[in-house]
RNA sequence: GCGGCUAUCGUCAAGAGGUUAAGACACAGGAUUGUGGCUCCUGCAUCGCGGGUUCGAUUCCCGCUAGCCGCCCCA
């Protein structure tokens, strides 16, 4: 048997109509705070990644995709065609594409600031484990054209409420900033120092993250490590003037906004194109991968990727992530009230007369479906019931001969025989 | 990339080295003439794949594959 590839996943029909409210619920929002909705393709130029991720992020160096045609792999083969100018890659986050776009289609010429939401898949070939798909879909924003601290807090506000109204009651808001390029190396510095002299203490994967990225160490899960590194200088007490100011007004917003949140120094992105604000929601009951959403501000990113220097910040939510915690919360569904009709006809000629009634129950925007297994009249009366319609209508040679049409509703017990025009007029009302 | 756990009917799930592999749900068919939801009856698996140990393995061991969980990373 042919089985899907690791980490894809199907998901059926009770599992869609779940998504599909967390869509619209996205989408509806979104929109009440001002985003309209982009759509971009499934693979880019893998240059585009390289660039907007970042060459030395995971993402980039080990987990993404690439997209090759047949006859391109040949070229590949042949040594004609080169992986790194023309190849493509499946995109493994939003937020690059959506820069992409912005400067193709120059957005920026429009008015500013520009407010964007984008939901779709994404692919990137790590290890599967709860919560973490290869390709698994992301709900996202980005406000490009404004460095106003509001627009952090607003974004932010969006995604609690989406959380929220998904039926998460608990959440934990973690907001912080990483400064920028001016005040950032000073931290830098002042936390290598500080771990100099313990580094040779620490777990494996801290030793090879102080070349890399002394900011990780921080937020290592290993016990022993959290303790020799207690007291460690944070970022936010590094900020520059502008970063520092830009930090207190976000907060201010946030009140403003009537968000709960906490600070947390410890929070670091991963892709490199964050500066100021990063933040990160969480819930506590998602095991290892309990972070919902995480976004924050890349002011530098769209002229890096050739546009013109104009700030943004956004996020990228887990849908995921987020329907596995409604489903935590999701009451037990209650049967839904009956309705629509089940079509039992006995023979061709009773058939083809519930064929004619079928036409006319769905132009009329009624649910309806004909028993098509033969099945015999207690076997098709089950299959009403398990489809939970209203309606049971039973044309056999009894009905044929009166001309008329056996309707039973299936709530009350209670049959009677009438023409198909007073069968319609009934269901129209 | 590293580590742990698991692998029995469509689903959930018992199970012992030895000629009937429980049960439940689901599904199919029945319980006097063309009728659902309750009840009753009947039907429905050789135990992931490949090796090995053994007189004999689905049950023990090894490998593989798959899934799950954790590290890492991140949404």
């Amino acid at each position: 048997m042919i089985q899907k590839p690791k980490g894809m996943r199907d998901f059926l029909p009770e599992e869609v109509e779940h998504i599909r409210q967390l869509e619209d619920r996205f989408i509806h929002l979104s929109q009440l705070y001002g985003f309209r909705e982009i759509r971009y393709p499934m693979f880019e130029k893998t240059e585009l990644f390289e660039r907007g991720v970042g060459e030395t992020t995971d993402i980039v160096t080990k987990e993404m995709f690439r997209v090759i045609s047949a006859a391109n792999l040949e070229k590949y083969k042949a040594g004609e065609y080169d992986l790194r100018k023309e190849g493509l890659t499946l995109r493994p986050e939003g937020t690059a594409s959506v820069m992409r776009s912005f400067i193709e289609n120059k957005l920026y010429a429009r008015a500013m600031p520009m407010k964007l939401s984008y939901m779709g898949s994404n692919f990137r070939n790590e290890r599967p484990q709860a919560g973490r798909f290869r390709e698994f879909t992301q709900f996202g924003v980005e406000t490009l054209g404004s460095d106003d601290a509001f627009c952090d807090a607003e974004i932010i506000a969006l995604a609690v409420d989406v959380i929220l109204q998904s039926g998460v009651p608990q959440i934990d808001t973690l907001i912080n900033s990483v400064g920028c390029p001016v005040c950032r190396p000073k931290f830098h510095d002042a936390l290598r120092t500080f771990l100099a002299d313990k580094v040779e203490h620490l777990c494996g994967d801290c030793q090879s993250r102080f070349e890399k990225n002394p900011l990780r160490i921080i937020d290592c899960k290993v016990p022993a490590d959290q303790q020799r590194i207690k007291g460690h200088p944070v970022m936010i007490d590094y900020l520059c003037e502008e970063c520092d100011q830009h930090f207190r007004s976000l907060q201010h917003y946030l009140d403003g906004l009537g968000v709960a949140y906490e600070i947390d120094p410890n929070i670091v992105r991963g892709l490199d194109y964050y500066v100021k604000t990063a933040f990160e929601i969480k819930h506590d009951k998602l095991g290892a991968q309990s972070s919902i959403c995480g976004g924050g501000r890349y002011d530098g990113l769209v002229q890096n990727l050739g546009g013109p220097d104009i700030p943004g910040v956004g996020f990228g939510m887990g849908m995921d992530r987020l329907l596995m915690a409604a489903d935590l919360y999701r009451p037990t569904a209650e049967t839904p009230e009956r309705q629509g009709s089940y079509l039992i006809g006995f023979g061709e000629t009773a058939k083809l007369i519930l064929v004619d009634l079928l036409a006319k129950l769905r132009r009329a925007g009624q649910t309806v479906e004909l028993e098509v297994n033969q099945r015999s009249m207690k076997a098709a009366m089950k299959q009403a019931d398990r489809m939970n319609a209203r309606y049971a209508v039973i044309v056999g040679e009894d009905e044929l001969a009166q001309n008329k049409i056996a309707v039973r509703d299936l709530s009350s017990s209670t049959q009677q025989l009438m023409t198909v025009a007073e069968f319609l007029h009934r269901v129209e009302e």
